[in-house]
DNA sequence: CTATCATTTCTATATTCATAGAAATATAGT
DNA sequence: ACTATATTTCTATGAATATAGAAATGATAG
């Protein structure tokens, strides 16, 4: 992960609509869900959805896999563990304070 | 964690100079940085570190603290592990997998 | 090969954001 | 009070983004 990337993914979810699709998605878990089924959930129109999962492809966020004539979409678990990672990192590395134990989660109680 | 405070969250972090200051803030730990050493060290102008460290601030990201002449900005680890567990709760519930055993990290190599 | 369904691409409009110079504010030392 | 230092706010300009209707594409069944 690099900062270009990691940024892209970021943006990529900071946006209301996007962040509710990709949360659907990850409550879904690897089986996925179609864009009709997206739509029809969180009450949005097709084209909007549909530029919204492009974002999301983009930022390598999600997968797709053409299923008849249906698409699915599913969450790119390895990604989002290399964002977090990323956002974690090097947590208090300059505090010199010893090791700090955490990696992620962030929560550097004995930093 | 509700929406609108992980989409501010989100969008703080999308963006690059951010995301470095926000990096440098982690890095650093508990005892922070002063703007002067996050304007040198990132070779960023005055008023711009201003206006994101101001954008940070208003997404609980970081927190500030005067000491004399200087200012510390900190990161907020709580409010950074309320994001992570904001994006990655209720992974693969819909799955009916069994339990997911996972939290924060993401890993979900068992869905 | 036509009808139908699922989804995307095109297009236009309205809104929001990043940058950095210059001026203003706050603190401390003399 | 005066000066120096640290940092923020003001201001203007240039650039990127979200939305949704209408048209186009891809896939299947009859």
């Amino acid at each position: 992960m690099d900062e270009k990337v990691a940024v892209a993914s970021l943006a990529a979810l900071a946006q209301g609509m996007r962040l509710r699709v990709f949360r659907a998605l990850i409550g879904a878990g690897p089986q996925g869900l179609t864009p009709g089924a997206l739509s029809a959930t969180l009450d949005v129109p097709a084209s909007t959805l549909s530029f919204h999962l492009k974002e999301l492809m983009h930022a390598g966020l999600v997968s797709q896999q053409r299923d008849g004539r249906h698409l699915i979409y599913r969450p790119s678990l390895a990604q989002m563990n290399a964002l977090l990672s990323y956002l974690t990192a090097h947590c208090c590395e300059a505090a010199d304070m010893g090791t700090c134990a955490i990696d992620v989660p962030l929560d550097c109680t004995n930093c």
